[in-house]
DNA sequence: ACCTGAACACCGTTCAAGT
DNA sequence: ACCTGAACACCGTTCAAGT
């Protein structure tokens, strides 16, 4: 009589989802070759029976992400709220996975996958009638915004909680980054929240991205007809 | 007779500088601190009479380089050539260390010299007459560039040298990416060249920062007057 | 005051060995 | 076929000790 094995055997499949397991509740620092395989109940070594290293264990990853920002078909046929619902998509799967930002940073080629997103965005641009060279530089201005998200530096500072503390805090910016101390009061939404906090990152999100879109399409319908050439190289 | 000493004693500042030099070289990766060590002469734990820790040393590499974006005196009065002057300077100290963006983007809370820098460029937008509330969404659609870099994502992509090779991708991308292989053709400045590489980062630092602005300026002056009043929190 | 040595708790990864 | 154990070459950092 042969002895039943213990466990499920790995698969790829397998590993790559507690990976993400592992990003979704700890962050990306936790998922270590050797914090895996102790989540899976195997010796590290174990894992790259099934991942080259650690480097394609993020490119899958990644790609699970980024399938998740595939859209089919956008409720609009016109090419800037298509466009716009791509990108408001591609943040959802973003917010879901706070971690995939720094996996898609280091990633140094494009997988099949991203072309697969690359590509709808730049077919949803170009049935607008946009000129490559147009397209060209709006996908460089969207940026990671492509991905669904904007680097926000310098943007997690949260503010002293001690009433005190803050109210020294506030006072010294005051005097000395009296400017910064204005445009951060007029965005927040509660009063009493001033310094950070209080910024809606899903508005921010939609203001880039509308600021790029109408001036794409702007720069569409400028006069000088200089992005409307569809056969040259401009 | 005393002894006298075999090197200069460390300082902070013979540290950070030394961190810069290798970062420059060598990119970010080769700073640790037991290479930084080695580099100065010294054991490693050595270093952290002078630096907290890692981080800290990160955070004085980091004000260096943003020290270096400080622009006293930009050459126009306007708002809108001021602001790009201080996006383009920005940008010069960030080619003269690519290293920087990494390590800025790691950074949890701005730093004095930071502030600074958000401050001028605040000012420049206030100035302007642009309202606190619209300076906040600039700023944030601004992201990254006000640190002088875009993240470009999958940017890197290399093609490949063999001609063989390089036909048998693009052909393959014809099928499966028309549209990506299009706009890619129609960016490259050399025809020869047509899959990345030909691309022009400071061509599209500088598109992406004027739409941005052109944005701003165009919904200052709205008809709406949305964004237009000084005193509201809007 | 400033630097050192040994040690701790981690990494990713290779290679030969086990079942 | 799949997993394991021991080992290698790295990390950042602490602590007690040296001069």
């Amino acid at each position: 009589m042969a002895t039943p094995p213990l466990r499920e055997p790995l698969t790829q499949q397998r590993v790559v989802e507690r990976a993400i397991e592992i990003a979704d509740s700890d962050g990306l620092d936790a998922v270590s070759m050797r914090a895996l395989g102790d989540a899976l109940g195997v010796v590290p070594m174990a894992l790259y029976k099934h991942v080259a290293n650690k480097d394609q264990l993020l490119d899958l990853m990644v790609d699970v992400i980024v399938l998740e920002m595939r859209l089919e078909h956008p409720s609009s046929a016109a090419w800037k709220p298509a466009a716009r619902e791509r990108l408001l998509y591609a943040r959802t799967a973003m917010e879901n996975h706070p971690w995939a930002w720094r996996a898609i940073e280091t990633r140094e080629a494009p997988s099949p996958v991203a072309l697969d997103h690359i590509e709808a965005m730049i077919a949803t641009l170009r049935s607008g009638g946009l000129s490559p060279r147009l397209v060209h530089h709006v996908m460089h201005t969207l940026g990671s915004r492509l991905w669904g998200f904007a680097q926000e530096v310098f943007a997690s500072a949260p503010p002293p909680t001690d009433p005190a503390q803050l109210e020294a805090a506030m006072a010294f910016m005051a005097q000395r980054w009296p400017h910064v101390l204005e445009v951060a009061a007029a965005s927040s939404h509660d009063p009493n929240t001033v310094v950070g906090g209080g910024c809606d990152d899903a508005a921010e999100f939609a203001f880039a991205i509308d600021v790029i879109l109408d001036g794409a399409e702007a720069l569409h319908h400028a006069p000088s007809r200089e992005w409307a050439l569809p056969d040259s190289n401009r």
